[in-house]
DNA sequence: TCAACATATCAAGATAATTTGATATGAGGT
DNA sequence: ACCTCATATCAAATTATCTTGATATGTTGA
């Protein structure tokens, strides 16, 4: 761990949201644009665009523009990053002695 | 992905807050009783208890009592379980066709 | 049983996240 | 240039999360 902690918590924020979880699941499908998104989750215009900036920033999904649309997909290196940053957090370190003081 | 966000965003709550990415971090070293963990993260005891209640109840930390202590670590199991929905939920799903209608 | 301690819970306030509606920006077509 | 559409941004209201201090619970040892 690289005591960075607000980075990291913000990766995670990603997967901390019904919504955010319910638009990853359907990105899983593919390439989606912003209204097919919108349609099928049934929320507003505006708290999709929010909620699409947070995945963004996070570095979980990728934004291409095309014309006025723009097409979101989840990035393959933002997950990758993701997954070993779980690791290493759920990684036991050996370099720290867990000598617990009390009793 | 199955359906259940609100259950899976429970699991990610663990690792979006600095507080319990610390509280994480120092787990690694191994056990660590309340004490230790309030005296080295310079927390309140009460606000130690919220954040390790979040921890526990995701099932990434397990809660030990021996006498008046209480003893956490991280659950290998709680884990592997995150683990293995971050996977599901960042893997492609050939179900699902992505077809966008706008355009 | 009582006093001392460790942790949990509660209620209040403080802060942060989310939703909503209104407006701004920027692209495409006329 | 103008209009329309897709998305972004803003401000306000709502809701959720976090912190703090006070109190409750449960354990240990005298």
């Amino acid at each position: 761990m690289n005591g960075n902690y607000e980075q990291d918590a913000k990766v995670f924020k990603a997967f901390c949201d019904e919504n955010r979880l319910r638009v990853l699941n359907q990105l899983r499908g593919g390439e989606q644009c912003a209204c097919a998104l919108i349609e099928s989750l049934g929320i507003g215009q505006s708290a999709l665009s929010y909620h699409m900036k947070i995945l963004v920033e996070s570095g979980i999904v990728s934004a291409r523009q095309e014309g006025k649309w723009t097409h979101y997909s989840i990035s393959d290196a933002g997950c990758a990053r993701a997954k070993e940053l779980l690791n290493e957090i759920t990684t036991r370190d050996e370099q720290q002695d867990s000598s617990c003081l009390c009793k």
